[in-house]
DNA sequence: GATGAATGAGATTTCATTCAT
DNA sequence: TATGAATGAAATCTCATTCAT
């Protein structure tokens, strides 16, 4: 009987909680196909029959901390500011960027398996596809609402025809680059995101 | 005895192909762990002791095939232009990034299996890293120089400074987008050739 | 603690019993061994604990439904009438039959499951059987009697010799015959019991 | 892979055949549900691994058992003879009983099992009953045949209206007094031939 | 070179039963 | 009385790998 099925008594909170968190640190440590149920319930101190009181298996389980990662994914997706073409806007922006990095950051590990469409259901997967257009939407009304407060005829067509397009670009990059900086790679955090938020103003703002 | 330990004669070539291209289909349609050794045979219309006649393991398999896509992406390492702040740049580099997408689609599969740092041994991810930043570093000599041959003093800090953050930021979005392209999300690829090499070069670029 | 350790308050009484209709109705649905004690609790909308609190296990819950069921077979046991070889005796033995299939109905799904002697314990195993030999001999005498009253010598040796085993058969078509109607199959009750009574009157007087 | 799946080399054969023979002492001594595939597995000398090369589970192996009960099932219904209302048909009959106990002995355990509607799917429950219907409708054929060749007015109601349920009731006679002789239950064989050919009998040509 | 049958360690999953509250 | 969370032994099932032919 996966989770949610029933309301959870204090001591059914706690139990859940800490399978949660287990499972979160092993898939961390060891990826999410090389972690056995038992490795979490040995991590969490509590049974195989607990395990499996709570989630229906190990997807499932997944799918619990998936939901965490896309509501705080939503949530900066809202969050995304008008970039007008002056240093307001690309303060804002940067600002931005900073917090997408540090939300990834915080759900790195999920979203890393997420990614790998074979690892999850095609349900998840698209749960996943459709955060990701609506965060592109987002980037894309931000920056063509701030070119048009400013400049009425919108010069460069990366801002009229092809908006979309190079918002997917740059959101990719994002992603990317904040996985490989999540990851074991080292890239100085600072920099980068000064040198991400410079390149998604000039996609959009360069003549 | 894994594969190449001995001069294989005709039949045994042909066997080799057949296991390899089965792996490749499998892989491309179910994922590198839910591939089970027995479903390549089974699509090779082999069996089970041929399979380890000629490779070790699933591992060994996917080596095999490893090792055509980072040859073919060195090929194109080698070939990025120098790219000149004017059209005949502009053009030259979006004539590298056609290219590069057609080699990455060609091994769409195999590097989407080995970006997954669990899924392969720490060995193969770094070779995988390797070939990335010695791509990146092409990159950032194509752009620097082209900007240097025009202009010496290289107003933008983007060329000057912080170049390679660039070209890695630039890099993973390439990886990415044509990752989405790869898979099941429609872009149009012309369109996205386009925005991709205009978002490059004005990451390098813009003022 | 098993139940009838101890006398029961109201409140335990309507538990017990909201228990024993929660089980009939599992197990006339899904089969003994199918039926988990989840599934009798959940249908029963009490806890696990509970469960334990008044049975002992599952074969306990089912000694508890198999009693009722026993003591009717008993009653129409001791019901059977003297079946002279007349329309009267005809008539007697038909409403017998009528009777007898009403009961088994009732009963159906505990008497299928006790007729499976691995899934219920030897001992209630021995029981059913008892029950049914002490029917089978009851036939016999009612038939017998009925014969003797007539008719002193007894001319069929059905009635003489091999009363009992023809007892056995006849009886044994009963129960099959009726676990064919209360299962799934639909046969026509009424001519049914026209059917079984004829049978069961022609294997006795049949010259 | 289930049996049959592919064709099976003299080795897979007697494997096979193996399985097959320790499933059925097991059943036969422990009944289906308490047998696990453990213990099959360990009277058969045989592993795990191989049993499910095999067999999809233990639902499968019993199919595959009862394929063959039913199909001497088959064979004799297709045995039934014309019986006629004098001597000869009654011995006829009775050669015919004596047969069906033998068949039905050899096949006790798997009839036994495939009665418990439960323990096998939908499917083959309904093979069952279709098996016992042609048989019903044999009896049917071969009674009214043996009474139509010597008296054309089919003078008892049992012949001409009601020959399908009388055949029905008779055949649960021997199904049932089969099962107690084949179970635990001794019964004296002869005799009980003796007796439900009788019974058969007179359950048609009683007037 | 090729085969496919056999293996068994290990992973997943179930469920009767206990127990603290 | 009642609860429901926890348990873990036992069963099911998978699959990479070996080996005799």
């Amino acid at each position: 009987m996966p989770a949610q099925g029933r309301a959870l008594g204090r001591q059914g909170q706690q139990t859940v909680r800490k399978l949660l968190e287990a499972g979160l640190a092993e898939f961390d440590e060891r990826g999410f196909s090389a972690v056995r149920v038992d490795d979490v319930v040995r991590r969490a101190n509590t049974s195989h029959g607990t395990f499996y009181l709570y989630f229906a298996n190990k997807d499932d389980l997944f799918k619990a901390l998936l939901r965490d990662a896309l509501r705080d994914m939503q949530i900066i997706t809202d969050e995304f500011p008008v970039v007008t073409p002056n240093p307001a806007g690309r303060t804002a922006l940067r600002n931005w960027v900073r917090k997408f990095c540090e939300v990834y950051h915080a759900h790195a590990t999920v979203i890393m398996i997420l990614s790998q469409a074979e690892l999850v259901g095609e349900e998840l997967y698209g749960d996943g596809l459709h955060t990701l257009f609506r965060l592109a939407e987002a980037i894309t009304q931000g920056m063509t609402a701030g070119a048009r407060a400013h400049n009425l005829d919108l010069g460069s067509p990366a801002l009229s025809e092809h908006a979309e397009l190079t918002a997917v670009a740059c959101l990719m990059m994002l992603e990317r680059v904040n996985y490989l900086m999540s990851a074991d790679v080292r890239l100085p955090k600072d920099e980068m995101v000064d040198r991400l938020s410079a390149i998604i103003y000039a996609a959009f703002h360069a003549s």
